[in-house]
RNA sequence: GGCAGCGUAGCUCAGUGGUAGAGCAGGGGAAUCAUAAUCCCUUGGUCGGGGGUUCAAAUCCCUCCGCUGCUACCA
């Protein structure tokens, strides 16, 4: 049986991530990572801090640590925070780990020896106030086209043409202003992504099937325009450092780019797991080097923007080494999720942040709301009311009030007690086949990484436990018929026992509180794989059932226009 | 400018050739176990505009408009 290996982009090292962040990669790879222990799947999911790179050094340097500080602290804050979310990863690295190090430069050797590097030099831009060379970006200065006079030196943002920072005028440093910038030639490696095009379209071809449609164009669109060879070097401090036998010498005091690098640490990362058990290197090769492909399956999630560099650029790393490594076997990529149709800002302190979100309400009620609402096949829109109308309705009133109006009646009238009396009928038959088939569904919708249409379908499953709870009505048949009133409180309990094992994937702290009250919950709740028949009259009578705390408390109209006001909400953008 | 994604009910979205769908919101009803929650019924759309192919188009082709993003040194 094949293994999953399941990684989700990396967050980059700078600052607390947004909740756009959070459901383009790192939350849609936790559920799916989730449901594969729940069916008892040989499962590893891993991700990190993405650490190299300019904005890195520039923030550090803002706080006035030096930026080996800045990052340790930094990725102590992100697994805090990712932690606290319920991201279950099996291990956060770091991409400035030893162990990324060596692989990174393990590659870069292979590339080098194989002919797929090569030393170019090329024209930078360096700053003497800073005393350092500035990316592309980080200069600015007034765009020739249209006289925006703070245009950035990769592409003005008023008129949108693409530039080269020679062509501004009155160029500056973006970080202090300084006009001293001159261009100096500097020397880099070039990896021949071009060799790789053909390779490459008939390995993105074989996906035809199982790659997003977005994926897909992506992918394509950058082979169809003509795959560039890519300067994999910077001239920075902080990276993994070109070794000396690379490059005849040339780039002594070089870094690798950070997408170079990053990718790199999803492998870096399954190592710094491996070794911090105490594990040899079969522990963690088992899932990047398997004997066969098919041993592992390899699943990436991501938002757009980080697809050409998961399609092209780390698979080219992977087979230009020529050595064994997987590539990946599936690809999940997402739009946007916008706030209020527009960016989330961290400068404007605009839409909500993971260590704000969770300030305001437990985890669950944003794994919901997010995957629900997963920005799947267009950007999708976070506002405050939407968030609350699908909390209200979807944890509150359906999930929510069904566990507590199950267990309270139980408590109220069978001694908190799973009743014994009765048996089921027809009415229980048909709902557990129903439920059958809306389970596979379900199961269906999450292998197929569909998060919008399993949710959907998780949703329903708990309004046909009300609805069956409406047909059995046993708050009426306990006037009459105490045998009847205790056949619906006796499925309703294990209803709710059902639902507890369904929803762990996606929201896993309620789940675990719904299963504690019929029972206590084990660490990863299996996944049903009994007919439902059989599995929703498993509980013994007689056994006790707690009533729960309210789950899911509801989000007032107050709350909303609150929220709205601190975290700029209608009208602002 | 080029390219990509998107445009379907008031809102959020399914639906890729065969009589327009779901959830929410709105309207009516039932029930009273429950966080006034639940359940049933229901109003509502010339599928962004225009043209074409076809017996048949939301779906295929052309064109125009709008939104969002990318455009390789931000990551």
């Amino acid at each position: 049986m094949t293994r999953f290996l399941i990684t989700s982009a990396l967050p980059y090292i700078n600052g607390v991530k947004h909740l756009g962040n959070l459901v383009g990669s790192m939350l849609p790879a936790d559920v799916y990572a989730r449901f594969h222990r729940a069916k008892g799947d040989d499962t590893l999911f891993i991700c990190a801090t993405d650490e190299h790179g300019t904005p890195a050094e520039l923030a550090a340097l803002e706080t006035g640590q030096d930026v080996a500080t800045y990052c340790r602290e930094q990725h102590l804050i992100q697994a805090d925070i990712g932690a606290r979310f319920g991201l279950s990863w099996d291990f956060f690295g770091r991409s400035s780990s030893v162990q990324n190090r060596e692989l990174t430069q393990h590659f870069a050797r292979a590339l080098w020896k194989r002919g797929y590097l090569e030393v170019r030099t090329t024209k930078q831009v360096y700053s003497h106030a800073e005393k350092r060379f500035l990316p592309d970006r980080y200069v600015i200065g007034t765009c020739p086209y249209c006289g925006y006079d703070r245009a950035r030196g990769d592409q003005c943002e008023n008129c949108t043409r693409v530039l080269d920072p020679t062509d501004l005028i009155n160029p500056r440093s973006a970080v202090s202003g300084s006009s001293e910038i001159e261009i100096r030639d500097s020397a880099h490696l070039f990896l021949k992504q071009s060799e790789f095009v053909e390779q490459l379209r008939a390995w993105i071809d074989s996906h035809e099937a199982d790659w997003p449609n977005l994926v897909l164009s992506i992918a394509r669109k950058w082979l169809d325009e003509g795959l560039k060879d890519r300067g994999i070097t910077r001239d920075l401090e902080w990276g993994v450092p070109v070794p000396d036998d690379i490059g005849d010498g040339q780039l002594k005091g070089k870094v690798f780019y950070v997408w170079f690098d990053a990718p790199i640490e999803y492998i870096g990362a399954t190592k710094e797991w491996s070794d911090a058990r105490g594990k040899s290197d079969a522990d963690w090769q088992r899932w990047w080097r398997p004997a066969s492909p098919a041993d592992v399956t390899y699943f990436e999630f991501m938002a757009k923007d980080n697809v050409p560099f998961h399609t092209v650029g780390f698979p080219v790393t992977i087979l230009g080494s020529g050595e064994n490594w997987k590539l990946v076997d599936r690809v999940k990529g997402f739009n946007w999720l916008t706030y209020y149709g527009g960016k989330f800002s961290t400068s404007q302190k605009r839409g909500v942040f993971m260590d704000t979100a969770l300030e305001l309400l437990p985890a669950d009620y944003w794994r919901w709301y997010l995957m629900a609402n997963a920005p799947e096949s267009a950007d999708s829109s976070f506002t405050w009311e939407h968030f609350a109308s699908v909390v209200n309705k979807d944890l509150a009133d359906v999930l929510g009030n069904f566990v507590n109006r199950v267990t309270k009646f139980c408590a109220a009238r069978f001694d908190g007690q799973v009743p014994a009396e009765g048996n089921y009928g027809a009415e229980e038959a048909a709902l557990a086949s129903e439920l059958d088939r809306r389970i596979a569904q379900y199961a269906e919708h999450l292998e197929q990484v569909e998060f919008r249409k399993a949710l959907a379908e998780l949703r329903a499953i708990w309004v046909a436990g009300n609805e069956y709870l409406t047909r059995a009505a046993p708050w009426t048949a306990i006037k009459t018929d105490r045998a009847k009133a205790a056949v619906g409180v006796r499925m309703g309990l294990n209803l709710v026992h059902l639902f507890g094992h369904l929803a762990w994937p996606v929201i896993p702290s309620a789940a675990r509180v719904i299963h504690d009250a019929i029972m206590e919950a084990p660490d990863i709740i299996p996944w049903p794989t009994e007919p439902m028949a059989e599995f929703l009259d498993q509980l013994d009578a007689g056994q006790a059932v707690r009533v729960p705390d309210v789950l899911f408390a509801k989000i007032t109209d107050e709350q909303v226009g609150e929220w709205q006001v601190r975290f700029g909400g209608e009208g602002v953008s």
